[in-house]
DNA sequence: CTTGCTCCTCACGTAACGTGAGGTTCTAAG
DNA sequence: CTTAGAACCTCACGTTACGTGAGGAGCAAG
C-alpha cells in the first residue's frame, strides 16, 4: 500500500504519515524511486501509535514505548491520568469563574467587565483559598441587591473622603468622623470581621498602588482615613 | 520603570514583555538608546493583559479585545465557557477510560496492556455512544471473574474452530455444531440479543481486517462459522 | 509523448514564550 | 575618567503535531 491509500483507509492525512515516519514512528519500506510502502507491520504499528496518541500521549513518548516495550503500564497510566486531572481541575475553576462574572455582571459594559476580572485576579494573588471561599459565602449571605449597593457606594464614599482631604478638613471635624465611621461598617461587612481578610484587604491595598489608584485610592488618603479613625 | 524592574514586581518574565510589546499588545516607550519604559499607563494594560490571560484567551483575542472595546462581554465570555467545557468533557472521558484501563487491566504486561487500548479505539470507531454504554452496563452486570473468563475462552474457541476448519472436518459434525454453539452463546453474551449492537460487532471485524487478524479471526473462519450455524 | 494523478523532499507557519548569542548602555566603584 | 559588571538591546532557533504550499519526479492511460 502507498501513502495515499493508507490515508483514504485510515482517515489519517499524508502529511501525518510522513510525519511519523520522520519520527521514527512509523517505517515503511521504500520501493526504488523511494515511494513509501506500508504492509501488514507497519499498520499494525499505526494503530498502536494512534490508539495511543488517541489517549493523549505525546508522539516523543509513545516511540519510547514502543521501543523499549518493557516499561510500566500502570505507573505511566497513572501520570498521565494525574496530569489531565490537575488540568480538568484548573479548566473547571476557570469555567466557574468566567461563568460566576457574566452572571454577576449581567449588563456589564467591557470595561465593568475587565475591571471586575482584574479584581478577581489581584483577590486570587492576595487571599488565601479558604479567605475567598469565606468571602464567597460572605457574598451569597448578602444577595445581588445589597452587593450592588455597596458597590456603588463605594466610590462615591472615597470621593467624599478625598474631596474633604482636599480641602484640609480636620480629620476629626464631625462630617470627616461621619464618613469615616460609615468607610468602618463596609469594611466590617466585607471582611465579616475577620482579621485575617482585612490583612489581606491591606496588603493588597498596599502592594498593588496602580490596582488601589485604579479603585480611587492612594496612600495619602489612606493615612487620611486612619487619622479620622483613631 | 525599565522592563527588569517591571519583571521583578510583576513575576513576569522579560522575555513575556518583549512578546507584548513585540505583539502591541503592551507598548511601552523607549529611552533614545532604545530601553523600554513603562509608566502607569502600561503597567495597568498589563494587568488587563494578565488578567484576560488568566481566563486562557489567546493572545490576538486580547489584543482585539484591548483594541476595540465595545465587544460584547457576554458573547464572548459563553463562547469561551462553551470551548472550555468541550475541552473539559473530552479529557474527563480520556481520564475515565485510562482508569477502566488501568483498573481492568490491573496487572497486564505491556503488550496486553496496549491491546486492550486498541480495542477500546476500535469500539468507538464501530459503536454508538448509546451502545457503548449499553456494553458498559452489561460488562458492569457480569463482573470482573465472568469477564476474565470469556476473555480466556475466547481465543480457544476460535483456535478450536480453525483447527477444525483446517482438518476439513464437515460444519454439520456434531463437533463443530458443539464449537458453533458455545460460539453464539458467547456473542448473545456479549450483544445481550441487541440486534444494532451484533451488527456493528461483524461491521467491526469486516471493516478492520488487521484488527480481527490480531483476534485470530478471519474472513475464511467466519464463512465456515457461519455455515455452522445455519 | 503528453496529460493528469500520485508521490517525493524541503521548508515555512502555528502559540506563547524559553534560552542563549553577541553586542550596547547604564551605574557605581576605583 | 575609566572600567567592571549589571542590565539592556536585537536576532534567532527550539518547542508540539502537524497544515500547507513549492517545486520536481514517477506512473498509468490516451
Amino acid at each position: 500500500m502507498k501513502v495515499g491509500e493508507l490515508a483514504k483507509r485510515t482517515g489519517i492525512s499524508i502529511r501525518t504519515l510522513h510525519h511519523y515516519d520522520e519520527l521514527g514512528l512509523v517505517s515503511p519500506h521504500r520501493t526504488v524511486s523511494g515511494h513509501r510502502l506500508y504492509g501488514r507491520d507497519e499498520v499494525v504499528r499505526l494503530q498502536q501509535v494512534l490508539s495511543l496518541r488517541q489517549l493523549g500521549f505525546p508522539l516523543e513518548e509513545i516511540r519510547e514505548l514502543l521501543a523499549r516495550r518493557d516499561f510500566d503500564a500502570q505507573q505511566l497510566v497513572r501520570n498521565h491520568v494525574e496530569r489531565l486531572r490537575r488540568q480538568i481541575a484548573a479548566q473547571q475553576e476557570l469555567c466557574a469563574r468566567l461563568e460566576a462574572v457574566a452572571a454577576h455582571y449581567h449588563s456589564a459594559s467591557a470595561e465593568e467587565f475587565i475591571q471586575a476580572i482584574e479584581v478577581m485576579t489581584m483577590f486570587d494573588k492576595y487571599y488565601t483559598k479558604e479567605q475567598l471561599d469565606t468571602l464567597a459565602q460572605r457574598r451569597e449571605m448578602f444577595g445581588e441587591e445589597k452587593l450592588r449597593e455597596f458597590q456603588e457606594e463605594w466610590p462615591r464614599l472615597i470621593a467624599s473622603v478625598r474631596e474633604e482631604m482636599q480641602r484640609g478638613t480636620d480629620p476629626k471635624d464631625p462630617k470627616v468622623q461621619a464618613l469615616a465611621k460609615r468607610w468602618m461598617e463596609l469594611i466590617e461587612a466585607f471582611t465579616g470581621g475577620d482579621a485575617g481578610i482585612r490583612e489581606s484587604l491591606q496588603n493588597l491595598y498596599q502592594g498593588e498602588p496602580q490596582f488601589a489608584a485604579q479603585q480611587g485610592m492612594d496612600p495619602r488618603l489612606s493615612e487620611y482615613v486612619q487619622k479620622a479613625l483613631d
